[in-house]
DNA sequence: CAATAGTCTAAACGTTTGTTCAGCTAGTGA
DNA sequence: TCACTAGCTGAACAAACGTTTAGACTATTG
């Protein structure tokens, strides 16, 4: 049951990031990442892996050595998508947020990937995080140097406290989905007008905040004054 | 291995939530949720809870049914744990941060077994969800009505956002650890000075948001004026 | 053509999983 | 004292897991 397309390797043309990509490993990757980001890591196994790729379970360790390698590769292939994805978005210059750039219509299934994947302490996932607060942390300084974002004493902690907000919600999205009506990795998310019930809170908080701006002058002079107690919330 | 004292959950003399709790079936739960909160769902496994109990993993079948059984009934345990501490913490009037009600010392486990169920479907989590969504929101309404908090169209949508990004960064506490040096899952956060490279950030945002007063103004009207197109973000 | 290396399959391996089962112990009531 | 029930154990169970292995097929190279 070989699919004898052999020699047409370049049968996908937008897929391959690499020229030498849709091969039996790449088949098997792809599948991987599809089985991880819809059923979990855990509840994917080797044999689910090879029905979806159409191989052997013997095929996963010839070209993965063992399934914490094939989940390493998936982990990396993805990291370089989003790296790609975020490069060409930067040249576009679409804004500060790091999910709208992930939102396009080819890489859809990224977002349910990583949903499932964050919550995981895996080195290449860490790298994506670390990368994703440190673009993050660039957009913020030329919205800052643009005058639409406002200074920080604290930049670094900003982004990266405004990103895993971000991603947090991805990994709850099925939380949000019950509660707002929409599903953050959904591929067409981007072009639904549901996803108003959740940006639309979102952006409020991040425009203008929550507390009024006496409170907010409050909490943070009680952070000023003593860092030892966090409860200023009365 | 462990801390000092033997087990954090056992030692508490207050525990249990009925009279008649601390039998087998209770050990059980318990050393199940420290497993669960410890090492994840999916690895843990009937004989490390039962080990870590001190029974034998029959004997987790003889109370709970199964495997699933015990997971669920850690669930309603947790919940009603926690439905317990808010209602204590209410009529004491701690404040709205929706997490600062949960990191009492004695059960400092709760944020770390949250950690690990919140990203999984499980109904009773659900529960726990959308019962810390409306207290969420009963809190900003009181801060409106107190001046402490601005209004908004979306009340609910709000709630549920907010809620869904403190417990985001609940599950993603080991990309903060990583990035802020401080684990939100750690029992004894509340009292650390390092809270406030988290806290910080965090209630700079909810105090007076990211962008500035004429983008955040900018980005409000093309909510209201276009809801297709969501990327306002130049 | 023969030899070699790479690719892939089907079957089987050993381990670990959740669960079952026969039997032991302790407490209770008649 | 006997019978009975609940609690619990330790061994054993089938199923599923990741991985191994022997062999067949294909393409390349001499």
């Amino acid at each position: 049951m070989s699919s004898r397309s052999r020699g047409s390797i370049e049968l996908s043309a937008d897929d391959g990031l690499f020229s030498d990509d849709r091969t039996t490993r790449a088949r098997i990757r792809d599948a991987a990442i599809e089985c991880f980001a819809e059923h979990g890591v855990a509840r994917t196994t080797a044999r689910k892996v090879a029905d979806s790729a159409g191989v052997s379970p013997g095929s996963i360790i010839h070209h993965f050595e063992s399934m914490e390698g094939l989940r390493v590769a998936c982990d990396q292939h993805v990291a370089a998508v989003i790296r790609r994805q975020k490069q060409e978005a930067m040249s576009a210059g679409t804004g500060i947020d790091v999910l709208a750039a992930l939102r396009e219509a080819n890489i859809g299934w990224v977002a349910g990937y990583l949903a499932q994947v964050l919550a995981e302490d895996s080195p290449a996932v860490a790298l994506i995080v670390d990368d994703l607060v440190a673009d993050a942390e660039g957009y913020l300084q030329q919205g800052v140097e643009a005058g639409l974002v406002r200074r920080t004493a604290n930049p670094r902690g900003r982004a990266a406290v405004a990103t895993v907000w971000s991603l947090g919600a991805l990994v709850l999205h099925r939380h949000l989905d019950r509660m707002l009506g929409v599903d953050l990795t959904d591929p067409g998310v981007g072009t639904d007008t549901a996803i108003a019930s959740y940006a639309g809170p979102a952006f409020e908080i991040l425009g203008g905040g929550i507390f009024t701006r006496d409170y907010a002058a409050h909490i943070q002079s009680a952070f000023t004054a003593s860092q030892t107690t966090n409860e200023g919330t009365t």
